[in-house]
DNA sequence: TTGCTACATAAGAATGATTCCTAACAAGGA
DNA sequence: TCCTTGTTAGGAATCATTCTTATGTAGCAA
């Protein structure tokens, strides 16, 4: 899908955002593929055309734009590996402040596969269903304190800032 | 939930793996909670009883437990940060093989955190659900060659082996 | 148009989870 | 009990990501 810079220019100006050469080229790469690139494969993309250009900055860029909501990291929940030794079937509660993972057990979810609009010739042989939120210790802290990140600790905190 | 040495040992016999302290000290902690701890938390809490233990066993005893299918990573995912302009809900294909992510839209599946039996003190904003499987590109490589790993690159290949 | 200010960029160093390498060890079969 | 092979511990290496800092520039105001 082709973009303008008159649509960046737009969506970014929408946000509160400096349109700077190198942003703009950073979300035209992301905006005008479907494959879900890392922040290397953005860098290495935008790279020709910026010389110049740091990965920093493609990283500064992802996370101003992500938090702007222009773009969305699809691996939430890729900073650490997690484990668990239940192997059946079932399905996620994520606590997007404490990082907090919660078991759900759901039939219902456990059927999608065979529901789900699925191209055949992707052969699926398992999913899994993510709900992210706020658990009911966060809500409640989130009424006393401002919104910054991880105020109390089911588990431990994320290693780096965000 | 408590878990005996006993069917420890049956569990790992079961797939041929050998029973060693450490290992079996590894797999009762991730059996007995549902935090999805992580590595370390692991090695934290196991190392209290085995002073001796270093890091690297956890890893190592982790990896080989997922292959036996003993225990689940979580976040599959979690090797590098994806990226997507594409902010509006939609769902994932996600190949085993060549780690590729393509996109679902499935109207359906949206409507899902309405529907599902999730926790009333849980505060759901959006979810997300991932197909695992084999695109199509893998379904026929699969058919020449040996199953190791990324055969060929619709997508750069992970950092490091699995 | 020009000058200012705040934010953006580049470069390099630092961080930290995970993996690699290797030597000593031990589980489990013969 | 002995051997073989997979396991463990320790330390070094890797590498995505973040931090730090100095320089640059977008966008507003005059």
């Amino acid at each position: 899908m082709v973009i303008s810079q008159n649509d960046i220019r737009t969506k970014f100006k929408a946000q509160g955002l400096k349109v700077t050469p190198q942003r703009a080229a950073i979300y035209k790469a992301l905006a005008e593929t479907t494959s879900h690139p890392t922040a290397e494969a953005l860098f290495q993309q935008v790279a020709q055309d910026y010389p110049m250009m740091s990965p920093n900055t493609v990283y500064y860029t992802l996370s101003t734009l992500k938090e702007a909501g222009l773009v969305k990291e699809v691996n939430y929940w890729h900073d650490r590996s997690r484990f668990d030794a239940n192997v059946t079937p079932h399905h996620h509660l994520i606590c997007l402040d404490c990082r907090a993972i919660f078991d759900l057990e759901d039939h219902a979810l456990n059927e999608l596969q065979h529901k789900a609009n699925v191209p055949k010739n992707f052969q699926v042989l398992s999913h899994q269903v993510e709900f992210y939120g706020y658990c009911a210790s966060c809500q409640k802290a989130q009424r006393h304190q401002p919104s910054t990140s991880s105020r109390h600790s089911h588990v431990q905190s994320p290693r780096r800032k965000s």
